[in-house]
DNA sequence: CGGCCGATCCACT
DNA sequence: GTGGATCGGCCGA
């Protein structure tokens, strides 16, 4: 069951960030179906938020999908060598977004071993938010698409989440960012937790 | 138009 | 543990 437009709207982006651990994420592109359970996330909040595209407001032809509605894909081009994913979240006019980080592979695992040229499961295979992207087969060409849409979208998986479940810590790779780059705003299930909670086939890689 | 640099990954030591 | 890859966006001139 895909998450609806509703789930995407609200302007609390550190909140849909923790939701959207657990959830699955799926695409179907060049028409192979392949997904795994969300991670981890980090949480970009708009304008104020100076790790963020889109801080100051500034509004330019890359950072214009992140000023949409909620349930939106942001995707662009990292050192000029990996995609990263975004969920665009909150009301028309508001740019947060929240960065998929990782996933533990459940669908398509053999397409996910070919785009990543890897021949076994482990963790190194989707423990990156570059990483995931290769594997789901992400690219710039899924930027700007409807989270509703038939490429790429998100699920509810089953798996019940709670606060003490979630391990909390700093944003990676923002230095840059001053005192901002201290909030905790990144998102991680905790360690053996899929386990724990007899999750779908493949989440051992966790 | 030129220069700088990044929400990273991997090979290599 | 470290440095190179690699290129679009952004800013200043």
């Amino acid at each position: 069951m895909k998450l609806q437009s509703s789930f995407y709207k609200s302007n609390d982006v550190v909140y849909l960030a923790k939701q959207l651990l657990g959830k699955s994420l799926k695409t179907n592109i060049d028409g192979v179906l392949t997904g795994g359970i969300i991670t981890e996330t980090e949480a970009y909040a708009g304008i104020t938020d100076r790790a963020s595209h889109a801080y100051g407001g500034r509004r330019t032809s890359r950072t214009e999908v992140m000023f949409h509605k909620g349930g939106l894909s942001y995707v662009y081009l990292c050192y000029g060598v990996h995609f990263l994913f975004n969920v665009v979240t909150g009301e028309e006019g508001i740019p947060h977004a929240v960065l998929i980080r990782a996933i533990s592979p459940i669908i398509g695992i053999d397409e996910i071993l070919k785009r990543r040229k890897k021949s076994k499961l482990k963790k190194d295979v989707t423990d990156g938010p570059g990483k995931l992207t290769k594997a789901l087969g992400i690219s710039l060409k899924q930027n700007g698409s409807n989270l509703e849409g038939d490429t790429v979208w998100i699920e509810e998986s089953g798996l019940e989440i709670t606060e003490t479940d979630i391990l909390i810590s700093k944003r990676i790779g923002v230095d840059y960012a001053g005192e901002d780059a201290n909030l905790p705003y990144r998102f991680q299930l905790a360690p053996n937790l899929l386990d724990k909670k007899n999750a779908p086939k493949f989440w051992s890689v966790v």
